[in-house]
DNA sequence: GTCTATATTTCGATAGAC
DNA sequence: GTCTATCGAAATATAGAC
């Protein structure tokens, strides 16, 4: 927790002591994944710099000692978040068999939903937002990754192994469906009872949706 | 213009005085049209009254006059908002047809997304913050319709006449991507060289989209 | 680096004249 | 109903002792 490790400078015990290095880069950490969370259910006008401190364990103070500003953690919290999708822009180069490729890439979009989805929640409420800050990030990474895929499609079209459709508006419905399982957790929640998804249901929910898109573009 | 207007009270000419109810009414359409907007784009937490007030073109005061609390705004454009929505579901019910009845129901929900995005974007803002107001509307009308449309796909399937998937994950794909129009529009507009589908290209899409989610049923 | 106390700013909300 | 001026609460941010 910080702020309770009153290590003395004259407690030389190299093993003992974190420099101030290590100290920044664990208590930025902690920061970091409290105002992920916050960041994520009320967006960045509805958080509080109190509620991501008081959530981290950190006092409001030590907070904007490590981040001045709020905006300041906002943007390290998305930047990490893009870092995290640039992953799984990669699971698609693999296979040149489209079933392989195209599935692959959804079950991975559909573990990223269930393993992060406050980064989701966080693009999602970006873009509502009009895209302020995540602007750039689309206009290269992202739009350089949807070229590449459109690339692609149009060769798995001229050999007739996929159905002729606008890949954009097919990878749109890929990305749209697979998020969805993050950002409207809530309502899917509600729908199924109030109760999550066990990893049993959402495994077999990941295959559905997998079989869905691949027959929708006439795959097997 | 709300407050521009001077009528003196003497002026008795019937059809130039307003009534006080006309003036509310109009006051308040102003206001929450404004209101839909500006929440749409910052959600309930970063949004301001100033804002609003001045989208609107009224007084900040004005628009405290006409809804106390900014809590009741809100409440009032959720409101609208669900009203709206328990339209779209009864597209569904005409026909016996499963190709009819789905592809209307998915163009009906494009169209939304294009008439009236502030509202799907609030929707979304709202849920992924934890669907606070708008969880007993998920729970009562969404709820019913769910089950309404599950029993019907449940013929269709006993028919033979779709493919056997979980309707539900079939519902989440179509809600998710026919709301991506709407929620994701700058995103779309970014990777679309900055500008905006026109209308030609959104018909096009549209079409596209209905192809693509009736061919992952196995429909025609 | 930590943390209490406080400064500063912003925002929701209201008083009160017209 | 309208609107200027302002209050009071809440939130961001900092000062300064430890």
């Amino acid at each position: 927790m910080a702020g309770k490790t009153k290590t003395k400078s004259k407690d030389s015990t190299a093993d003992k002591r974190r420099s101030k290095a290590a100290i920044r880069e664990e208590n930025e950490a902690l920061i970091l994944r409290a105002a992920e969370e916050i960041f994520a259910e009320k967006g960045f006008g509805g958080a509080t710099t109190a509620q991501i401190a008081e959530y981290a364990n950190v006092p409001k103070a030590n907070l904007h000692y490590y981040f001045p500003k709020k905006a300041d953690l906002y943007r390290r919290v998305i930047e990490d978040i893009c870092n995290a999708w640039l992953d799984a822009r990669n699971a698609f180069d693999i296979h040149d068999d489209p079933a392989a490729a195209i599935g692959g890439y959804i079950r991975v979009k559909m573990e990223l939903s269930r393993s992060r989805p406050h980064g989701s929640k966080i693009w999602a409420s970006e873009v509502i937002s009009g895209a302020g800050e995540v602007q750039e990030y689309i206009q290269t990474a992202v739009k350089e990754w949807l070229q590449d895929m459109e690339r692609q499609f149009k060769i798995w079209q001229d050999e007739g192994r996929i159905a002729q459709v606008t890949p954009r508006t097919f990878l749109f419905m890929v990305w749209a469906t697979t998020q969805h399982y993050a950002d409207f957790e809530s309502q899917i929640n509600l729908l199924n009872g109030g109760e999550p998804l066990d990893s049993e249901e959402y495994k077999k929910t990941t295959e559905e949706v997998v079989g869905l898109m691949l027959r929708s573009l006439n795959i097997k």
